[in-house]
DNA sequence: TCAAAGTCGGTGACTTAGTCACAATATGAT
DNA sequence: ATCATATTGTGACTAAGTCACCGACTTTGA
């Protein structure tokens, strides 16, 4: 529970003490599934700890990350889905498990009336995932895999050239599969530019890497 | 120009009167650019009629179509460039001859903190155009072409089968490639189901194309 | 009315990416 | 050690996009 003198990452005290009070606080393991494709959206979160990604998933399991959502920040699928009376078009997996408070439609609709700062944040909020959406949508269906790849593997890398992460997880992450994913590793190490282990991708070549990455844009 | 007791489209009677006091009155013709990829955002556009196509644009030339603006509607992606004063990510080309207000970022604070209805408007927008966006995202890197295609062309269909539109429109719409949806085309008249002629596609056997459709989607 | 320029559609050859069906290997738990 | 699971490797195939053309039709202007 929160104390007092807390405040909601994104509220006023005011806010804060109104959703402290009338919402329902709630706790999430890691894995665990917020929200899910056709399910009508009935609640809002607001997190004090923890992470929430928002990906769409196809039928043949192929997902693409759309954004993530952590304390301070709004679900704006979710919003969305509540102004519209909409189901989720997406899912929401914890990412970091999670704790904050959850509420209905009608206190939803009182902090937008009453908060100014909650409105605010509800638009910036909008703003910026509206361009990373589009962000999204243009590496997806515009930028060759490969340069997505290199890209995101120079942004993995914790400083020491190495990557901790499965070739699943790329795959996913970069909205494409596994086994194409797979392919292109196996070639940059061919090549020497990386080498493969279970679970683990050493960079060897970061400049080479950067070379495939600009390719086609500019991260 | 407006008469005194017109209203612009989405206004109520005082923002209204602000807007064409303080905005400026513009128009443009069919196929004029409003904005474009990497250009700063200064305006924010209240048409009064005619409409505006907002898409993405590949170094090929591929472009894919984010949605449309009318009356009444604002441009998302206007507004999110707006508040987070970043370039535009897309190009917005007029699609029916434009009239309206184009007016600059302190009187659109203006109307944000003075009118309710703005707001809201705004918000709504954003939730429509985003739970669209996602859509778009989901075709593009999910559904078949072939679905897609079949789809948009049942959707054009002005009621007696013919759809007047060329090989070039439909790629765009679908953000593919005009040869590729040549050869689709090509394959279902060889198979009987549309008949093809120079800016022309007469559609044969509806069920046919609806079971193509509905093969990876309902639409 | 004729020719040039522009638009529209067709085609082959090639590359990239995704799908399907497996096999092989590594890891961790019991 | 053994079994279940997670991870990776591979071949064969299909779908989609790119590149470089060509030819056929339309519009326009001299």
């Amino acid at each position: 529970m929160i104390e007092d003198n807390d405040q909601i990452p994104g509220l006023d005290a005011k806010a804060s003490k109104l959703v402290a009070s009338k919402g329902i606080f709630i706790t999430a393991p890691k894995g665990a599934k917020v929200f899910e494709p056709g399910k009508k959206c009935e609640l809002f979160y607001l997190l004090t700890c923890g992470s929430i990604r928002v990906q769409i998933v196809a039928e043949s399991g192929r997902e693409i990350v759309l954004y993530r959502v952590g304390p301070g920040a709004a679900c704006v699928m979710t919003v969305s889905c509540l102004l519209g009376h909409s189901p989720y078009s997406g899912e929401g997996i914890v990412e970091q498990p999670l704790e904050g408070y959850a509420i209905g439609f009608p206190l939803f609709q009182e902090l937008m009336s009453s908060s100014q700062g909650f409105r605010d944040s509800i638009l910036g909020d909008y703003s910026e995932r509206f361009i990373e959406l589009v962000e999204v949508l243009e590496d997806v269906a515009f930028r060759p895999l490969e340069s997505r790849l290199a890209a995101r593997l120079l942004q993995l890398d914790n400083g020491f050239g190495i990557v901790p992460c499965t070739h699943q997880f790329l795959a996913t992450d970069l909205g494409s599969a596994r086994e194409v994913i797979s392919r292109l590793l196996k070639r940059w190490e061919d090549r020497g530019l990386i080498a493969l282990e279970r679970g683990k991708i050493n960079i060897l070549l970061k400049n080479s890497l950067t070379n495939y990455k600009d390719h086609s844009r500019p991260g």
